[in-house]
DNA sequence: ACAATATATGAATATATGCTCATATAGGGG
DNA sequence: CCCCTATATGAGCATATATTCATATATTGT
C-alpha cells in the first residue's frame, strides 16, 4: 500500500530518497497536534493576548481594554483558547479572569520572541 | 492617545493591570514577524514538508510522492515556503532540488515535536 | 423582582487559505 | 525544431478564520 495518486507527475524520482524520508514520516495525531498548537500561536491578536496573559492574570475587559478591542472579540478567541487549554479562567463575582500557564505554550511564543528579535524590531513601545 | 474603542463595556476595570501590561506589550512589527512564523507551521502539510526538507533535500515529485500530494499542491506551498525564504532551492537540470537549513522553524518545530511527544503519537510508521 | 455589569455566544460577513485544474515555463534529448 | 519531463503559476472553488452585531447568561446590588 502505497497511497500514491493517479498522477504524480513522475513516480518518484528517487526511490531510495523517496524511501528514506518516508520512513522518518511524522504520524498524522502528532502532525495535527503540531499544527494545532502552531495555529493557536498563528495570529497576531491570539499572540498579543497570550503574551499578556502569560505576564498577569487579566480580566476580559481589561484584555479588551489593552488591546483596544472589543469584548466580544477577545471573548472569541479566548473561548479558543480555552477550548485548547492553553488558558484557564477564574470566576471572582461578576468578572473572569484568565491567564496562560502552558508552559508549551509560553516556551514557543518565547523561542519565536528571541528569534524575532534578532535585529528586527524590539519589545516596548505602548 | 489611548487608542479606546467607544464601548469597551467598561473602561478597564484594573487600570493598574492595563497600564502594567501595556507597558511590556510587543510591537506591532514583531507580533506581525512572529504570527508569520508561526502561520508556517500552522498547517499539516507544511510542517510534514518541512519535517521532509529538514532531513535530506528533495526534489518536488519526490516530495509529492512521499507526502501522497498533487505536484501542483506541493509546488504552491514551496513557494509560500520560499517567499518567506524558510526554504531553499536549487535546479540540477530539469528537476529543482529543495532543503530547509532555516534554524528558526527547525528549532520551532522540534520544540513543537518535543513536547507534543509527551505521550502522545510517536514518530515512524508509514 | 429589577436594573446594572461582565462575559458568552449564535448568526452573518468579509477575508484568508489550501487544493484542483488547466496551462505556462524551462531544460534535455531525438 | 519538436517532444518529453519537471516545475511553476493563475483562476476557480470550497472551507476556515476573525471580526461584528445582537442577544443571552450570570452575578451583584437595590
Amino acid at each position: 500500500m502505497v497511497t500514491r495518486l493517479d498522477d504524480p507527475c513522475c513516480g518518484g524520482l528517487h526511490p531510495d530518497a523517496v524511501a528514506d524520508v518516508r520512513s522518518g514520516q511524522l504520524s498524522e495525531p502528532l502532525v495535527l497536534s503540531l499544527s494545532e498548537a502552531f495555529k493557536a500561536l498563528a495570529d497576531p491578536t491570539r499572540i498579543r493576548m497570550l503574551h499578556c496573559l502569560l505576564q498577569r492574570e487579566l480580566c476580559v475587559c481589561d484584555l479588551a481594554e489593552v488591546l483596544g478591542m472589543t469584548q466580544s472579540a477577545v471573548s472569541h478567541q479566548l473561548r479558543y483558547l480555552r477550548t485548547l487549554r492553553i488558558v484557564k479562567n477564574r470566576r471572582e463575582g461578576n468578572t473572569i479572569y484568565y491567564t496562560c500557564d502552558d508552559a508549551h505554550i509560553a516556551g514557543l511564543l518565547q523561542m519565536g520572541i528571541d528569534h524575532a528579535m534578532h535585529g528586527e524590531a524590539n519589545e516596548g513601545g505602548a
